[in-house]
DNA sequence: ACCTGAACACCGTTCAAGT
DNA sequence: ACCTGAACACCGTTCAAGT
């Protein structure tokens, strides 16, 4: 009885990736528990009862395991949580849309806040652990996107973080969810949208702003004329 | 050994502001428990140790009171978090602060972010369940600001959920505590700030929209011209 | 009406003991 | 190395009993 399921590309293409950590890639290991195992029934779980429902009693139970063995493998709750969300960012730093840089990241964040939003309670984690989730491939493909775009490096991290804030906050608030209470919610939607869509507006500003700089600091360098204010300084 | 605090208005002010909420508002009642006091020690609590670590038990305990006795004037621990969700808005509604629209609205998401900031985990509690939280005087003080601004209802509408999002996500990160943590964090802080101008740009660009089509509007009006397309429609 | 004392069901985590 | 069974400490919530 599940909702509309993207595809698990990041859990049963490779082992969940562990960013960062040291940990030595883990071996398919046809038999028996490993990570990917366990994260692809803790996404189940959540799925269907929330991040609350989530214990690690019932994921022992549903992988068929006592609750030592699931510890055996995860070192507790707050870790298996972090591996859950960085396998929803994998994922959804998989598909790659097409366009031009605005809907290109346009898509991207309604499809990554649709994605969040299929598990209750995990943007809520997701958002108050912020620090250890960041350091994934998405953090990749939203940089790639905007470098492309012809972002600076400053304005490449500001826009990202706006991104990211506002993400998160709109798959937490649920307004992306396709429930069954289809009554007023699509306006809500619609407002959620419109408020990314003031966001790119701003992107949009920095952009022209950074594309000018960047245009004004070549032509003085072609022209050999030393920058009016600090010439003394370069 | 607290952080600064800012001034606890509207805990001394008056009853919590049940927004919404049927039940008739408390006498002061000046020995005994009441909302207002238990309120206030949860703040403390959660500003020392955090949501998770604010319990039934150790709040009955700092109240002086046994366990039972709590919970006759609060349901349960989620209500209680909404009580101190919706106190921090209001106090944060409070202290509206002077200038142009903007700096006005950029003050206020400032000073709202670090609120909730100093609560660790409450930001990602209020993200999760916006729906039981919107319903307060900060709502009110946002509206005014934009609506004197020229925004139209729509406008407003998007404008505030962008804020909302990206309060929620840029307190809940924490990258505004003034923690003992002064390394390269000051950069993150200007990173925030920076997400927060760029939402500001796309304000403004919504702004000029929506103050042009009323004009417009007003003008077809003072010259009795039909619109062109839908002038049957009126 | 308000509070106490004690209980219930459940949770995250640990660990000796088995293979 | 991996797993089981059982325990420990703690939590949210309830409720008969007192005043």
């Amino acid at each position: 009885m599940n909702i509309v399921r993207v595809e698990d590309a990041a859990v049963t293409g490779r082992p969940t990736g562990n960013a960062g950590a040291g940990r030595p890639v883990e071996e398919p290991s046809t038999d028996g528990l490993s990570d990917a195992r366990i994260v692809e029934a803790a996404r189940n779980i959540i799925a269907e009862v929330g991040v609350n429902g989530l214990t690690m009693r019932r994921l022992s139970a549903d992988l068929g395991v006592a609750l030592g063995a699931t510890y055996h493998h995860v070192p507790n709750k707050h870790e298996l949580l972090l591996l859950v969300g960085r396998d929803i960012y994998v994922e959804a730093a998989g598909l790659a849309p097409e366009g031009s840089w605005d809907t290109r990241l346009r898509t991207l964040v309604l499809q990554l806040a649709s994605a969040i939003g299929q598990y209750p309670g995990m943007a809520a984690f997701m958002v108050a652990n912020t620090g250890e989730l960041v350091t994934t491939e998405l953090n990749r493909a939203v940089r790639q996107i905007l470098r492309q775009a012809g972002f600076g490096r400053r304005g490449i991290d500001v826009v990202m973080a706006a991104m990211f804030f506002y993400v998160t906050g709109l798959s937490a608030s649920g307004f992306l969810d396709q429930k069954e209470n289809g009554e007023a919610l699509g306006d809500m939607q619609s407002i959620s949208e419109g408020g990314l869509d003031l966001l790119l507006d701003g992107a949009r500003v920095r952009l022209e702003a950074d594309i000018g700089r960047r245009r004004r600091t070549a032509a003085r360098r072609r022209a050999s004329v030393p920058v009016p204010g600090r010439a003394s300084n370069v």
